[in-house]
DNA sequence: CCTGTCACG
DNA sequence: GACGTACGTGACAGGG
């Protein structure tokens, strides 16, 4: 960020100069005003929104139009901001922190409207990390230095700074040039001193705090009576108005800051200079594709009529869209329609489709699920409902019932290098969208034969945006519920357990209606959900939360974390000799030898045969030997304790110390687990194969499995954990007084709760009292019952139900937070996180434990979810905020992120990654309570943790 | 394949 | 008044 800043404008040879013209327009200003001038227009095809590009147009036309005598430009650029943050959000974290989140409806027509600007063949200009106004500053600067005049279309007041010496601003709406004197009408000031009068007035609009109680009239004094802010602020001490003088001399820093915020950067390096941005005409039959695809019959006629053309005709319902969309009238599935593509002029065709259509529905095959270890088998591809392939690329020869089967390819089959070099620059062409269920799996698989497939869109992340909590999404339960298609199980080409084969023992002809139904179902898919987005007002989540966050995922995934085998297996031998010890000793107190790792026999033992109190038989008839229940009688018994002892050593052993050595892979020596973004119903995500977020910690001797996952030579560890972010999070959306505060001055929050419902002072705390709190805060987090609170810390019911009253006693805003989330819940049959994720919760309704299990899920869901929410942000903007440095990412534990960095950057990424992480849920949401993250470092994870 | 158990946040 | 109960996950072993 800021890099750059100061680069010089050294202006090669360029032919602007005196005698052109520069129109800038302000990209963003049009949109808007385009969006609130038009009432909600939609596609008429699909549904989808296109006011807001609608009226974009018409003023991109008007542009074109009157600008066609004397006073013509003879360049003209549209500058767009770019989203996400800029560097003044470096300077100043709260920066456009007021601003709301941009409309549902009118998120997907961003990207629309820089295509209507290309397609005017206007340039169109936008550059990550700054805004739009410094892009637009340094342009003006360029062209009045060359000598030449710049026309600014915005009426934005920070752009008035710019005014003067050939440079005017046009104000589209009202039609009105402002000049210098217009500048001095608006801010009682000349443009060289407007950003002067802005420091002190502030912008309430841009968050920039000014001085307090100075408005733009009062500045403007000030200003005019001083000379300028510096020598204001320097003599100070002569202001008449005590008042005054106490807030300048106050707020000097303040005053400062906020200048360099609404100063606008002319020394930007812009990467291209102004000759690129001449007058072109546009390209007729670019812009009538345009406006017609989004199906503006006036615009399209008029613009058509002026260069005397046929206007091209718009069916009610264009061809494509009516294809793209899941009508009654899409075909059915019939695996007879499917082609196998075994040559390069038929994979041309397809190519040659794809492009026509501008997206693709892919899918791949491969020899297994493990992603970095699987060999592509062969390639779907879908563009039309019930029109696909499959490209059969490695299918081995001989049928599969042959026993050594060969290792020879089948006839038929296109040459693996000769399909991906011509498949490559379509899977990697920005302007194609490639369609995927669980894209992540396929264009892991593709980096590994060199392609990086992008831009992507994912079906499975789609229906968890849209459906989250109503049913699962994988393909089989996606294409029965939509589309009432039962695709062929894989299991019926590869069989089940031990004698299953791997798909490239698939027959082709076999292969074919199983690989290429996939790509049609997943595009049907596509077509009915992508539409939906908006409708659902889900656009947002899908788009930030859910799309981004596949590539980093995948690269996390890809690099993995390395594993100390000789640690593991060192632990393993351990564990064994302390388990057969064990195991003796138990059977010695049995009386009898048994399976120890066997409940049920464990069950017969304890109550049958020792009589010991306590025996409750579950659902299957057998007895409870739950660590609960063993643990009440360790109290009296040495058997049970020693099976508990036992049991932990075998947890230990079975789950990580030897099956984590299973999942090292040969090539990297490192673990890459898979992350499952739609694992859980309220945005977190899920790890597998293996699950590196239940990796022991609590116990000392679990923790110390930690020691085997260390930093590669040379690196360290680095783990940074959000601070009782679910708390924070409640805090901040009950509105709690007493916690924000509590959060603000940085007290121990559990400590602080024991206080206030306990009445001791906080020099008399005692770790017992605090523990009981610390339940009693995560209990409300997860919608406590006097039940729940009694179990966990092992006291009557009627205690821990006291406890909860006065809880809520203290802090009667909880309940109204809990009371109202579940009146949301019943009424919309789902509740929302703070970044407008979806939690549907169909058991809401329901009569009797099930209901009451939905309504503690209903609180649970918005804090945990937008505390998932929060680390997803954070995760989508950490790679290229570190990209500067030597740092990984490698995994996410709900509230954790653990780097690996070279040991002479840890400080810097330490730094970086904390402020991403601080400040993740900026500018979407302002939080009242700070997110504060606490960094570790080390060797290996137990030290870093 | 289901259940119980237990590891994590 | 009875019902059952803290929220969210994944892996492993035993036992049908």
């Amino acid at each position: 960020m800021g890099n750059n800043r100061l680069g010089s404008n050294t202006m090669s040879t360029s032919n602007f100069g005196k005698g052109c013209h520069l129109h800038l327009i302000d990209g963003s200003a049009f949109i808007f005003r385009a969006y609130h001038a038009l009432p909600p227009l939609t596609r008429k095809s699909d549904g989808l929104p296109i006011g807001a590009v609608a009226g974009f147009c018409n003023m991109l036309f008007k542009q074109v139009e009157d600008n066609k005598g004397p006073d013509a430009p003879t360049h003209v650029a549209v500058i767009f901001d770019h989203s996400g943050k800029s560097f003044r959000n470096d300077l100043y974290d709260l920066y456009k922190a007021n601003r709301p989140p941009a409309p549902e409806d009118l998120v997907p027509q961003f990207p629309l409207t820089r295509e209507a600007t290309r397609a005017f063949n206007i340039a169109c200009k936008e550059i990550e990390g700054f805004e739009a106004d410094d892009i637009i500053a340094t342009l003006a600067c360029q062209a009045r230095e060359a000598g030449g005049r710049v026309t600014i279309i915005s009426s934005d007041k920070d752009l008035m700074q710019l005014v003067g010496n050939g440079v005017e601003m046009l104000d589209a709406m009202k039609n009105k040039r402002i000049d210098s004197d217009g500048v001095r009408e608006k801010f009682g000031v000349g443009p060289e001193r407007v950003v002067d009068v802005q420091a002190l007035a502030g912008d309430s609009v841009d968050n920039v705090p000014g001085a307090p109680g100075i408005g733009i009239k009062t500045a403007a004094l000030l200003i005019n009576e001083f000379g300028s802010l510096e020598d204001l602020l320097d003599r100070a001490e002569e202001i008449k108005q005590p008042k005054r003088r106490q807030t300048l001399v106050e707020n000097r820093a303040q005053i400062e800051m906020s200048k360099t915020l609404v100063q606008l950067d002319c020394e930007m390096e812009l990467g291209f200079g102004l000759d690129e941005l001449e007058i072109r005409d546009p390209d007729p039959e670019v812009l009538l594709g345009f406006l017609s695809s989004m199906e503006f019959r006036t615009l399209t006629k008029r613009f058509a009529d002026q260069l005397g053309l046929e206007a091209p005709t718009i069916p009610e319902t264009t061809p494509q869209a009516a294809a793209a969309l899941e009508t009654p009238e899409a075909p059915r599935f019939d695996t007879a329609e499917y082609t196998t593509v075994r040559d390069a002029e038929g994979l041309q065709s397809w190519i040659d489709l794809i492009r026509e259509h501008g997206y693709v529905a892919v899918d791949t095959e491969t020899t297994g699920l493990d992603e970095m270890v699987a060999d592509l088998v062969g390639i779907s591809l879908c563009v039309l409902p019930g029109q696909a392939c499959y490209i059969p690329l490695t299918h081995k020869a001989g049928s599969s019932d042959d026993l050594f089967g060969s290792d020879a390819l089948a006839e038929g089959q296109m040459d693996l290098e000769t399909a991906l070099a011509m498949l490559k620059p379509v899977l990697e062409d920005s302007a194609i969208l490639k369609i995927g269920q669980n894209m992540k799996y396929d264009a892991k698989i593709f980096v590994r034969n060199g392609i990086e497939v992008a831009p992507i869109d994912d079906t499975m992340l789609l229906s968890y945006a849209l459906n989250g909590g109503l049913h699962g999404h994988g393909m089989d339960t996606l294409s029965e519920r939509y589309l009432d298609h039962q695709p062929i199980p894989i299991k019926s080409l590869l069989g089940t357990g031990k004698s299953a084969i791997t798909f490239d023992r698939v027959p082709i002809d076999d292969a074919t209606p199983y690989a290429a139904e996939d790509a049609d179902i997943t595009l049907r898919l596509w077509s009915q959900f992508k539409p939906q987005l908006h409708q659902k007002q889900v656009t947002t989540v899908y788009e930030t939360l859910e799309r981004p966050l596949v590539p980093v995922l995948a690269q996390m995934e890809r690099h993995g974390i390395k594993v100390d085998r000789d640690t593991l297996s060192r632990m393993s031998n351990a564990f064994s000799q302390k388990m057969a010890g064990l195991e003796a000793e138990i059977h010695e107190l049995a009386g009898e030898s048994f399976n120890v790792g066997s409940p049920k026999q464990l069950g017969e033992i304890l109550f049958d045969k020792m009589s010991l109190p306590g025996g409750k038989k579950g659902k299957t008839g057998a007895y409870a030997t739950g660590a609960d229940i063993l643990e009440d009688l360790a109290t009296e018994h040495v058997l049970p304790a020693r099976v508990l002892d036992w049991r932990q050593l075998s947890k230990l052993k079975s789950t990580y110390t030897d099956a984590l050595q299973d999942h090292i892979n040969p090539e990297t020596g490192r673990v890459h687990t898979s992350y499952l973004q739609t694992g859980a119903n309220t945005g977190r995500m899920a790890s597998s194969d293996p699950n590196l977020q239940n990796i022991p910690v609590r116990s000392e001797e679990g923790r110390r499995i930690r020691e085997a996952f260390v930093a590669d030579e040379g690196n360290v560890l680095l783990s940074l954990d959000y601070s009782q972010i679910e708390l924070r999070i409640l805090a901040h959306v009950a509105d709690i007084d007493a916690l924000k505060q509590a959060f603000a001055d940085g007290h121990d929050i559990h400590a602080m709760t024991a206080s206030e419902i306990f009445d001791v002072p906080l020099a008399e705390m005692t770790s017992d009292i605090r523990r009981k709190a610390k339940a009693i805060n995560f209990g409300v987090i997860y919608g406590i019952s006097g039940f729940g609170l009694a179990r966990n810390l092992r006291i009557p019911r009627g205690e821990a139900q006291g406890f909860i009253d006065r809880y809520f006693e203290r802090f009667p805003g909880i309940r109204q937070y809990m009371d109202d989330t579940v009146a949301f819940a019943k009424e919309h049959g789902y509740v929302q996180t703070l970044f407008g994720r979806k939690i549907h919760t169909p058991e809401i309704a329901a009569k009797g434990p099930r209901a009451s299990f939905a309504k503690r899920a209903a609180i649970n869901a918005p804090i945990q979810g937008t505390a998932a929410d929060v680390i997803r942000r954070a995760m989508v903007r950490m790679p290229e905020a570190i990209a500067h440095l030597p740092a990984r990412m490698l995994l996410q534990v709900h509230d954790e992120l653990l780097f690996e960095v070279p040991e002479s950057h840890v400080e810097e990424t330490i730094e970086t990654a904390r402020r991403i992480m601080e400040g993740a849920a900026d500018p979407a949401v302002h939080m009242t309570v700070p997110l504060v993250v606490e960094a570790g470092r080390g060797a290996n994870w137990a030290e870093a943790h």
